[in-house]
RNA sequence: GGCUCUAUCGUCUAACGGUUAGGACGAAUCCUUCUCAAGGAUUAAAUCGCGGUUCGAUUCCGCGUAGAGUCACCA
């Protein structure tokens, strides 16, 4: 490890919502500065008017702190290298670009856009790749503002360089091209605003997405006509869509991040979920539920994948259960409370519910799908589903009575499902079979062929509806 | 089409060049249980193919195959 310290940055544009990969490149820029006790920036890309969607950057500012990222420098706190939009840091561009312009190695661009479709049209019907390059005019004109400005690529050669992740990589010198440094309404592209703002905010390590590297060598030409030691170059493997192979994007339906919060899934789990498509602890050990601090305490560029990984939302339910099973008892009422009608707020219901769940707004659906009407509205019942399996009328029946006499000898106090069950085993132990009266029992209290077990149901409805349930069935 | 990347159970993945290729999700079976859920146990399930290097290859190299990315005045 070198001296300098550890800054990263997640660079997201205001272009809609979050979704899960974008969500997971955040996270990983994240936990590599938290694990190295480091700078993490947050800066707005909002260089493309067209395409931004208002509303988006207090949209990603929620998202990120929803999962649980926070940020040292970012455009709601400011910071020592303010601004952090990219429409507010103009004059650095403009800076550079008469840097490069100097040097002879920028040059406004000679062509109408027609003129640019048609040399692209012409590369394609050739399958050739469309190099602008090939149609760079001899002599450059002085640019004035209204027209793109591009990138004189200094020299057309074959590009190494080594990723964090991937190891060494290369690129021919196909993938060299004069690409456009400022467009023509005067915003920087991406190209080259991210190479800049990096540069002024002491960005040490970039972490993205593998779609970058095919446009990495476009990068290095321009860090060495500049003159600068590009950043630790960090390739993250995407996340896959469930169903196909095809990176996860809006487009195939990726969700909001936000949807996730929506629907009752923990934080702490969404960010485990994702933390773990794409790296892992690895060696020896096993533990796949860990913490936000365990995270970052194992987190490391060793054993991030190259390959991709497709996003398994099974695994997500069962990893948020898994957090949910860590919460106290309290956290755990008030989060089902909170779907919960207020005539049904029993706090008895809590572990009924909570062995039936695995995110919070399961609960709802409990509720819309009448699960729970049998705790407060006494079932009507069918006869013949009273019957245990061949055993006669009569000996239900009598079974039902024996019930109703035991639970009777029963304080108000002792009524309980410890003692209920206590006692109705004692009588059931008795039979042939407990079925001969648990069947009944539990039929005659829930009116379902499926449900909580009988001594819950009592203890949460009470010793006189019990008793009434059980009379009724008789 | 050019350039580039990737490849271990269905899925997420582990494994100094030496393991009976390990774990987790999901699945199946069993136990527990009147039912459902929860819980416990067990089982099935993988190194893409062909060469090469090596005493030895999941691991290194080459070729092939398959999938993906990119070739914007989008990021």
């Amino acid at each position: 490890m070198s001296d300098t310290k550890v800054v990263t940055r997640f660079a997201p544009s205001p272009t809609g919502f979050m979704h899960v990969g974008g969500v997971r490149t955040a996270l990983f820029a994240w936990l590599f500065a938290r694990k190295n006790k480091g700078t993490f920036i947050l800066r707005i890309e909002d260089t493309d008017k067209a395409r931004e969607v208002a509303g988006s950057i207090d949209h990603i500012i929620e998202s990120l702190k929803w999962i649980g990222i926070d940020w040292d420098e970012g455009p709601d706190i400011g910071g020592p290298h303010a601004p952090y939009k990219q429409s507010e840091r103009l004059d650095s561009y403009k800076k550079y670009a008469q840097i490069l312009i100097e040097k002879g190695l920028a040059y406004p661009d000679p062509y109408t856009s027609e003129e640019l479709e048609a040399f692209r049209k012409k590369a394609e019907v050739e399958k050739r790749p469309f190099l602008y390059r090939d149609y760079r005019p001899e002599s450059f004109r002085k640019w004035d503002g209204t027209k793109a400005l591009r990138f004189k690529t200094p020299e057309i050669k074959s590009y190494k360089w080594t990723d964090a992740v991937r190891g060494e990589l290369s690129a021919g010198p196909e993938a060299l091209d004069d690409f456009i440094l400022i467009k023509s309404d005067g915003y920087p592209t991406y190209n080259f605003a991210h190479i800049i703002d990096d540069l002024e905010m002491g960005v040490t390590h970039i972490m993205r997405a593998d779609e970058f590297i095919s446009s990495t060598p476009k990068f290095l030409s321009l860090y060495d006509a500049l003159s600068i030691m590009p950043p630790v170059l960090v390739t993250l493997p995407p996340i896959l869509g469930e169903a196909g192979t095809k990176k996860l994007g809006k487009r195939d339906g990726a969700k909001d991040i936000l949807d996730y919060k929506k629907e009752g899934y923990l934080p702490e789990a969404m960010l485990n979920f994702l933390a773990f498509i794409g790296w892992n602890p690895g060696e020896g050990d096993n533990r796949e539920v860990l913490t936000k601090e365990e995270i970052i305490n194992f987190f490391d560029l060793k054993h991030v994948q190259r390959a991709g990984g497709k996003f398994n939302e099974e695994k997500l339910i069962w990893l948020n259960k898994e957090h949910m099973k860590k919460l106290s008892q309290k956290e755990i009422e008030k989060n089902i409370f909170e779907y919960l009608p207020s005539e049904i707020r029993n706090p008895k219901l809590i572990p009924v519910i909570f062995d039936r769940i695995s995110k919070w707004s399961d609960v709802k659906e409990m509720v819309a799908g009448g699960e729970f009407i049998l705790f407060f509205k006494a079932p009507q019942i069918n006869k013949i589903k009273l019957i245990y399996k061949k055993t006669s009328q009569e000996k239900i029946t009598e079974n039902l009575k024996l019930a109703i006499k035991s639970l009777e000898s029963l304080s108000d106090d002792e009524f309980i499902t410890e003692k209920i069950k206590e006692v109705l085993i004692k009588i059931a132990d008795g039979l042939e079979s407990r079925g001969e009266l648990l069947h009944p029992v539990r039929y005659a209290l829930s009116g379902k062929d499926q449900s909580p077990d009988p001594f819950i149901i009592a203890s949460i409805i009470g010793k006189n509806e019990t008793l009434s349930r059980l009379q009724k069935a008789i």
